[in-house]
DNA sequence: AAATGGAACAACCGCAAGAGA
DNA sequence: TTCTCTTGCGGTTGTTCCATT
């Protein structure tokens, strides 16, 4: 695993570019596709590295990138993903269509994280910085359980953007196949609302008779893969691999309808209301503490979880946790934004009823602050990505 | 009006992983 | 199997902008 020389090579400029290199690398990628970043700054005439092209590509050139202030929902998205993911950007990204990751990354620097240390709240936990007071009684163990959930859901999340990236990956290498060195649009940049333009020009330009990318972008073969994924030990779920407490997550893709993929978003998204429908956490039966099956048809995926389930780690409140249907209560992170002293965010909601939630509140809210921050978290993490191609 | 400090954002750096020879 | 190349990703740095003094 050999590193590119890249940047290091003499007479390569860096820093800000110009309009006319930026004018220089749009016209060659529309003309040609990008190909090898790394062929690309010579035949484009450019003083650039590959990989100084390829990021200016990515992050700003690229026609489907929605540029701009965040809304409140996309801050929402961000801060309830972040929670989920870390600083999984790319992950993030795959949510919030029309914003790269490095865009996200910086918003949450410079925007986010100061908010929410701001408030108290700890940008890496999501937890009040006094957390540690609550670590005696019930509440902390009730969080973990939640936390416990929420890694499962990263874990599925995760698996789903790794089925983006194949998706991607596999468009890609179809186009080679068809002799291109136009690049695909990956379905998990909601590319084709954008692409059109540029994919068009391209594609009559090459003439290899690849079709525009609302054609191919919709019909992209959707990835069918059998994945076994292990989570790499998030902290709560973190153990040796064969220790019974250890959850084991495995993840069995395939994608319904592969072979049609022109369906497939129709589909997902029939399969998504079904899902938020009818999906709830597993239920607890005695018996199967250790095994609980999963099985989203979206995807086709099924989620075997070993590991120490208990009726409290299926729960909170009164009740199984339902994915769904949560959307309208005050969530922790709308607590998070009313509380902010951004006079930009949402003023809307009333969260008297909550105390708020800088941490310093009493331990009851901080218990209903947690259910509602991953009630909250676990609906986005089942509601569709807005305007995401892959759903 | 000039200086200064902080915020915001673009870009770079280095590591890791996957593909292919 | 090993090595090289390419790409993706996350952390960090550098530059520009803007508000304040």
């Amino acid at each position: 695993m050999g590193r590119s020389p890249c940047c290091d090579k003499v007479g390569l400029k860096k820093g800000p570019w110009t309009p006319e290199e930026d004018q220089k690398l749009l016209a060659y990628i529309e003309e040609h596709g990008h190909g090898s970043w790394r062929a690309l700054p010579a035949k484009a005439g450019l003083q650039r590295c590959g990989k100084s092209c390829r990021l200016r590509w990515t992050n700003y050139l690229r026609p489907d990138i929605k540029r701009g202030k965040f809304s409140l929902q996309e801050e929402q998205t961000i801060i309830q993903l972040h929670a989920l993911l870390g600083n999984r950007w790319s992950a993030i990204a795959t949510h919030l269509s029309k914003r790269t990751d490095n865009e996200i990354k910086n918003y949450w620097n410079t925007h986010l994280k100061k908010r929410l240390a701001k408030m108290g709240i700890d940008p890496v936990t999501h937890k009040p910085k006094n957390d540690a007071l609550l670590s005696s009684d019930g509440q902390s163990k009730s969080a973990a359980n939640l936390s416990h959930m929420a890694q499962w859901e990263s874990a599925r999340l995760e698996a789903e953007a790794r089925l983006v990236r194949e998706s991607k990956l596999r468009s890609h290498s179809y186009q080679h196949q068809l002799g291109s060195t136009v690049p695909m649009p990956a379905r998990s940049l909601d590319v084709p609302n954008g692409w059109p333009g540029v994919w068009s020009k391209s594609t009559e330009g090459n003439g290899t008779g690849v079709p525009a990318a609302t054609g191919i972008g919709s019909d992209l073969e959707s990835p069918t893969s059998t994945l076994t994924y292990s989570e790499n030990a998030p902290p709560i779920m973190a153990a040796g691999v064969g220790d019974n407490s250890v959850p084991m997550i495995e993840f069995v893709g395939s994608t319904s309808g592969s072979s049609e993929a022109g369906i497939v978003k129709e589909e997902g998204e029939q399969d998504w209301k079904r899902f938020k429908n009818s999906t709830h956490l597993p239920e607890y039966k005695e018996g199967m503490e250790n095994s609980v099956s999963f099985t989203s048809s979206l995807h086709d995926i099924s989620v075997s979880v070993e590991g120490t389930w208990t009726p409290e780690s299926l729960r909170t409140g009164g009740g199984h946790v339902h994915f769904g249907n949560i959307m309208g209560e005050e969530g922790f992170t709308n607590l998070l934004l009313n509380n902010s002293d951004d006079q930009s965010l949402s003023d809307a909601g009333d969260d008297s009823d909550n105390g708020g939630a800088s941490g310093s509140g009493g331990s009851h809210d901080y218990y209903e602050d947690n259910k509602n921050y991953w009630s909250s978290i676990l609906n986005l993490v089942n509601s569709p990505p807005s305007d995401s191609p892959l759903f």
